[in-house]
DNA sequence: ACCTGAACACCGTTCAAGT
DNA sequence: ACCTGAACACCGTTCAAGT
């Protein structure tokens, strides 16, 4: 006696109207939609809308939300270019390094943030750390350094283009100018007898775009890492 | 002839069953919610509950939430101590400056997270950085790089307030604990083809608690910022 | 197994109406 | 001027029911 297959795994002959539910096409339909409308836009109602279904329909491929923005976060981390380890400068790669995920998350509006709210450990996150801890320690620098410092690589980078993706989403360049320049003459208003340093360097505090003050910090950091490594700072 | 005072302007003998609503009361309750809560709870209609009313009445003395979130955030900077500025040795005071605002903020959950999606401007936010810069500018630190390095300073150290929240939010020490060793199991799980580094540094990636973390990151910020502003790195 | 509609328990904000 | 009720246009998630 031949069971029949229950319906569901019958072959059908009518062509499907829509293509069907898989994790992928979820991930697919959220990036479009962060790309095009920032991270508050993808919601699980809005994918569904996108994919022609109700929000239930995704609670089978993808357990919360917070789960949803992780894969994506994962998807962006995967379009990041590693540097080579170098053994004589361990510096430069390790700036590039943290240029490249800079750019990388840039051009996701405001994924970063997933990565503020939450610690992502996808594959192509694990990827990443583990080219960096490459870099670190083929140039010397110790473990224990070297596993902190990726922490603070990532917190740096995360929140300096986090930041960047606000101003870039409040209006466009000239509307960022005009609003540097009323806080520089804000700055300057202050009573001098409370803030004589905020008021005169309100040019230096309003100075210099996204990129310079990204480069001011990594420089910073790989120099205090460097000083940190070198025992000029004993470790605690 | 004596034009009365519109009714609401007259006196009333009735004593009010609620107090009178205003900008301070609301940021008290939404300060009670906070602390209890996180910031998250920190709802518009909780908050008009709290107080007895609707959410549309809150509108009268607040103009969104975000605004209110801010005037939560600035409350808190009240709460923090300011380093007295060193002539001979500004990294102490600097260090100093940050271990205040740290637990300043880590006193009040996860309100942090206030300053990384906005950039509160409120007096007790300025007073903060203005002490901040006068204890660089005492130390000889050059304008631009006392700028740029207030930014850092914030940025590393709302960061590692937000991430430790976050921590002490999902469950407590034990929780944490485990969570850790979990981690550590999983780093040392991984394929050492493709993993070498992040499974060899299972221990030193995931040793040491919020504390030691934050003292390693201040402790490189300020070397970093002392290497850079004795010219070791060329400012661009 | 996978998908669905409907519901539950929430949000921030607006607006006409009341005093 | 200040406060209110009711509504608008959303959320994430669950759950019983369908195929």
């Amino acid at each position: 006696m031949v069971i029949p297959a229950p319906p569901w795994q019958r072959p059908t002959r009518k062509r499907p109207v829509k293509p069907p539910l898989s994790r992928d096409a979820i991930v697919d339909a959220a990036m479009g939609i962060l790309d095009g409308e920032g991270l508050d836009a993808v919601t699980m109602r809005r994918i569904a809308e996108e994919l022609n279904t109700g929000p239930a329909s995704l609670y089978a491929h993808v357990s919360n939300k917070d789960e949803l923005h992780e894969l994506m976060y994962d998807r962006v981390c995967g379009e990041m270019e590693l540097p080579a380890p170098d053994g004589t400068n361990w510096r430069e790669p390790a700036k590039q390094w943290m240029r490249n995920l800079h750019a990388t998350l840039a051009r996701h509006r405001d994924v970063a943030r997933v990565s503020i709210a939450a610690i992502p450990m996808g594959p192509n996150v694990l990827r990443s750390g583990e080219s960096l801890l490459a870099i670190l320690r083929a140039g010397g620098v110790p473990d224990q350094a070297a596993s902190w410092a990726m922490d603070l690589f990532l917190n740096y980078v995360t929140t300096a283009v986090y930041e960047g993706s606000l101003m870039a989403d409040r209006g466009g360049w000239e509307h960022f100018q005009e609003r540097i320049s009323e806080l520089n003459a804000y700055f300057r208003s202050l009573p001098p007898a409370e803030f004589p340093n905020t008021a005169a360097l309100a040019d230096t505090l309003t100075a210099g775009d996204g990129d310079a003050r990204f480069e001011f910090g990594i420089e910073v950091i790989v120099a205090g890492l460097a000083a940190y490594a070198a025992g000029v700072v004993p470790p605690r």
